[in-house]
DNA sequence: CTGAAAGCGCTTACAG
DNA sequence: CTGAAAGCGCTTACAG
């Protein structure tokens, strides 16, 4: 309808060089008048990029989880890649589904994994198909990463808790066997122990409970603890969520907070603010366009990092701490 | 390497019939041993068929969202389909992304929308592309629909308090500008304008507040009302999360709930078992399976429904409401 | 600056 | 039951 090959089509929509403006302006015109759109399929095959970007999350209906996707997307977005979705959650608790070749080959241009510790097969597989991945949280071996230091992250809660006089702290967010492929309840409740310790603290094991990460579990199994008389006077939840789940049963129980009892987690999730909890706040969002960034530094300018980028964390004090009951 | 023509191949992957069952099995083991997967986006070019779908949303960050998404997720993957996905939330607050072509056009084989009151320009689109389409909440003319009764649900809720002796009754998440292309606000004000009306029942204007659909709105903006001595002695929230901003504003001003106030939201949210909330629970992710279904339908079976899928909503009592009190 | 032609890797009638 | 060939709709050297 130009009056020119599909070629001059090609390299004037694509805005390449070497066309004539006079002839750019008359394909544009054209183009736009037909609703002509390219076929994103017959230009994937044609060039071999799809521009889209998988991206990998053990679940996707916490907080956390949804925030990185959207960060993700909209990352990608602004640079005209798609993301396709995953969300490895099984019908079956205790197992999650595994990366394979289908989901990534020829579909996507690269991967970006949500706290997914990988095991040997995928990383093989994502090597054997030469895709870039960024990961966010747990790392995978070789690859860029962007987290924050959990370490570091609980290390300043309990110091701050440590910082109000309390010396009896309790500990909520032990590895459950359901999320035992998420990397994050290991490094949390190992620098919850390390600070303890060096902090000169002790810690006695009924301290330390599991929950299955939800507030839900988290105020169940605190209630028995909560209950006794030689109860902690501190609660560090390993998340907002469990911390959260701690403050109702503290309340049902009758417990003031934090003349009785401080609690404090991890993340500033999207309602701790407005229900007081005191929390070491991690830029999710942050992280999600980090690590959009160094994935399409790789697709856009073929320059894949390997580095990791650590986000800082943020100590938030709200109501739900404060001094250690005397006596 | 099978010692067949790639038609042979392409019949035996695809398990269609007239293929003789040796030939089959030798194809299906040389296959597995190259580890060979038929590029899709080849495939897609040559049949027609991406085997994707597009979930469009107005924002993923909420948790109303983040559990469709999930549903769908989970329901499209069963049958051998993949989500790519739209965050159609702008920088700007008061304007969202518009649906495109280059957004669909041989991209994704259909569409559901989550929530999103498509303008006319958008469904002309999707008209024009021939995609099959499947709503959830706001309809989208002439196209299949799966939806709560969102004026039942608000029913529910005031009719309850009202069944408590509460006849001064406030409400939270009047219509926003921010979310003004989003359905639901309009239809549970209405809904609760209504209930309140046929119950013989007044609401003073000023008992009406707007909030952004927020927790941390719905505490900061309930505060100066809850703080007058003529006060509501119950408050409808159109969503759990600005009930639970609610509880907050309420805790904070002293007020006991619920022997000072009755608080009830809609949607049973992941924190409000936990924190206690009566609400009015609808099924999240039987809506996203719905939808995924009758997607899958219309894609599988060439059997595209137009009918509207309401699915009930339930009432479930918890501590945050209870008789008005007296004098 | 532009075009003809090969090629990306499949599926799908059409023959046999 | 199997194969040869056309076609899906682009991109990309290669000529000119």
């Amino acid at each position: 309808m130009a009056g020119v090959s599909v070629a001059t089509v090609s390299r004037a929509l694509r805005g390449l060089d070497r066309v004539s403006p006079e002839t750019r302006e008359r394909v544009l015109r054209v183009a736009e008048d037909l609703h002509y759109v390219a076929s994103p399929t017959a230009t994937s095959l044609a060039s071999g990029r799809t521009r889209v970007v998988a991206v990998v999350a053990p679940f996707l209906t916490r907080w956390f989880f949804a925030m990185l996707v959207s960060a993700i997307e909209k990352s990608l977005r602004a640079h005209g890649h798609h993301v396709i979705l995953f969300d490895l959650e099984d019908d079956s608790y205790d197992q999650r589904l595994m990366l394979s070749q289908n989901m990534l080959w020829k579909r996507v241009d690269g991967v970006i994994t949500l706290n997914v510790p990988m095991v040997a097969e995928e990383v093989e597989l994502v090597d054997r198909l030469g895709l870039p991945l960024v990961a966010i949280g747990s790392p995978v071996p070789g690859r860029a990463c962007v987290r924050i230091d959990d370490a570091v992250a609980m290390r300043t809660a309990v110091e701050h808790l440590a910082g109000l006089g309390h010396t009896r702290i309790g500990y909520i967010g032990a590895v459950p066997e359901n999320v035992a492929h998420i990397q994050t309840p290991q490094d949390r409740l190992r620098a919850f122990l390390d600070t303890v310790r060096d902090l000169g603290l002790t810690c006695e094991d009924s301290w330390i409970l599991g929950s299955d990460w939800t507030a839900q579990a988290a105020a169940l199994d605190s209630t028995e603890l909560l209950s006794r008389e030689d109860r902690p006077t501190a609660i560090v939840a390993a998340s907002d969520e469990m911390a959260i789940g701690v403050l109702a049963s503290a309340r049902r129980l009758g417990l003031r907070v934090p003349e009785d009892l401080s609690v404090t987690g991890i993340d500033d999730f999207v309602l701790s603010g407005v229900l007081g909890l005191t929390t070491v706040r991690q830029d999710v969002a942050g992280l999600g366009h980090a690590a959009a960034e160094l994935l399409l530094r790789a697709l856009l300018e073929d320059d894949e990092s390997t580095d990791e980028l650590v986000l800082p964390t943020e100590l938030v004090v709200r109501e739900s701490t404060g001094p250690a009951p005397t006596g």
